[in-house]
DNA sequence: CTGAAAGCGCTAACAT
DNA sequence: ATGTTAGCGCTTTCAG
């Protein structure tokens, strides 16, 4: 392995000059230094990594926290979204990622002190449970952090405008004529809350009386669940006549409930979901749905982040609101 | 940050003596060394991953290249499964995983590079061209590799087992009296030339003669480009009985076809796909399919390529097989 | 059983 | 314009 040592002995310099001049910078004459650089390149020079970040305490390397609860987090594609886009921007600022996890070395690590452990410069957090006391240790360490789609005090974060997202949908079943909705929710989160008040809210503006054997306590990416609670909302005297889910996955439970009942989408039964995955447009019908702009989130939460490290002065722990659209497809049906 | 030195002056002993009775080994008095653990969790000590390696060489961080041309691996189900299994296995093992980029900081490093300038353990190789040079590079490094689903000479790597994976399926159809089978193949691969290699062999063991318009080059994981391969088989003057999709995220774009021209599956038209994604049961008709074991895959690379970095000398670089399952779904009509 | 000391590869004052 | 030097935090011989 080729260190600066070497390069320093070939040219005949000493070490330092060779550091500078890879460094591009300082006051070394232009031609040693473009010399200097040539040699490196010519003995296949890459520098360390650990040894530069030993001195500097610079790792430019970033810490995602990404476990969910059903351990399947990267297997939904509105994840695979965030992280995808977390990665390629990190990537152009010259960030590497790493996962955080408990690490089972030699002792057991919180998600904090694996953080320390590897050095890392920043943390992005997402699609956990952000109760988790490891998970308030770390937001509450002295580590820059970004929470997606979680807002802790004095934490910066990045967040679907919820409360916009439930008031489009259900403007727009009001504007189709629908009077009776139901909502599956989500876990009990703050997502989840923020969608339900909005969900009463906009009701509220339509004229539309919300019956609370609409609102249906349900899981996020399960649909199982979803299957569930569409089969118990089936079961009404006074059904529904549009079903919103917590999200386009899930939404897929409730579709195979709908059929088993011999039930035709939208003819007989309208639905809605959240997220607008990629899948929303290749089924058939395509599914009428708020089409969450996950790779913005993941863009600007990185972007955030890096901000955070880089100029921690000037950057505020700030809340940013991501907004998505809503996507008309071929589920709702008319009422007027 | 507390450090050993810190420790070592609180506790009135050597660096030295900290460091042995954190490593739990060697001829320290158990006494002592019990004294100096409790001390050091009371002082919140955490070890800096980077001081160690730069005296072990040993990172405990393992890379994952996981780029693919569209620039989308991550956001298929089938490459998320295999990324979130080679995470928890990771793990387990007391490794992290980052990925590998082109890094953009200083200067562009090539893969190898980035791997050595965060002196990365080994690497596990996935969704990615591997007829890349900066791939070819980064195999025949002296970096412990393994590849999934290619191989290369000398090179470890966890493949499906699409011989037999194309048999099984062919098999099923050939049982199912199909005579008229088509197959839209995938990107130009080893894996694809092995299926198709698969498939004419299984044919022919089956007396069933292929047409060759039968067998349309396609791409895998892109709806759009089997949607028009499987406009051009149903115009043919004899349409294919049955047609064998690349993947099964791909195969939507062949139902949004066939749909459109008013068939119904599989009354008028049986389709096969490959991957077994969750959806491929979600969906209505339940998709006919090749379940890979992804999770499996992931986890044999992962416990590959650690085995390759702690016991260099008997660990072979050989190629391990997965093999998969049919999934009987609702979407090949039987045709006796 | 415990400690001293060298050094991993690099950066950044501070000299010259 | 270039060089000297002192570490960063840790491991690991080798002495005592």
């Amino acid at each position: 392995m080729v260190k600066i040592k070497d390069i320093a002995e070939r040219c005949g310099l000493s070490i330092a000059s060779v550091s500078k001049a890879l460094h591009g910078e300082s006051d070394l004459n232009p031609e040693t230094a473009k010399r200097i650089r040539e040699i490196a390149a010519e003995m296949g020079y890459i520098p360390n990594a650990s040894a530069r970040l030993l001195k500097t305490k610079r790792s430019y390397n970033i810490g995602v926290l990404f476990v969910d609860e059903t351990s399947s987090g990267l297997e939904h594609e509105y994840f695979s979204a965030i992280l995808n886009s977390i990665k390629d921007e990190a990537e152009k600022h010259g960030y590497d990622i790493t996962f955080i996890s408990h690490h089972f070395g030699h002792d057991h690590l919180s998600f904090y002190e694996h953080a320390k452990y590897r050095n890392m410069d920043g943390v992005i957090i997402a699609s956990v449970d952000f109760r988790d006391p490891e998970v308030v240790q770390l937001v509450d360490s002295e580590i820059p952090t970004v929470t997606i789609d979680y807002e802790f005090n004095d934490v910066a974060s990045v967040v679907s405008d919820n409360v916009q997202g439930v008031k489009d949908i259900v403007n727009y079943l009001a504007e189709m004529g629908h009077k009776r909705i139901a909502f599956i929710t989500g876990d009990d989160t703050s997502v989840t809350q923020k969608r339900v008040a909005s969900f009463y809210k906009t009701c509220a503006e339509n004229a539309i009386e919300v019956n609370d054997e609409y609102v249906k306590k349900g899981r996020y990416h399960i649909p199982k669940i979803s299957g569930e609670a569409t089969r118990e909302l089936l079961s009404l005297k006074e059904r529904p006549t549009v079903i919103m889910y917590p999200d386009d996955y899930s939404l897929l439970g409730g579709i195979t409930e709908i059929e088993k009942h011999g039930l035709r989408i939208p003819e007989d039964i309208s639905i809605v979901g959240y997220d607008g995955i990629k899948l929303s447009r290749l089924l058939r019908p395509i599914i009428t749905t708020y089409v969450q702009n996950s790779t913005e989130k993941g863009i600007t939460a990185t972007k955030k982040l890096i901000s955070l490290i880089e100029n921690p002065k000037i950057t505020l722990a700030d809340r940013t609101l991501v907004s998505g659209r809503l996507q008309q497809g071929e589920t709702v049906r008319s009422l007027k």
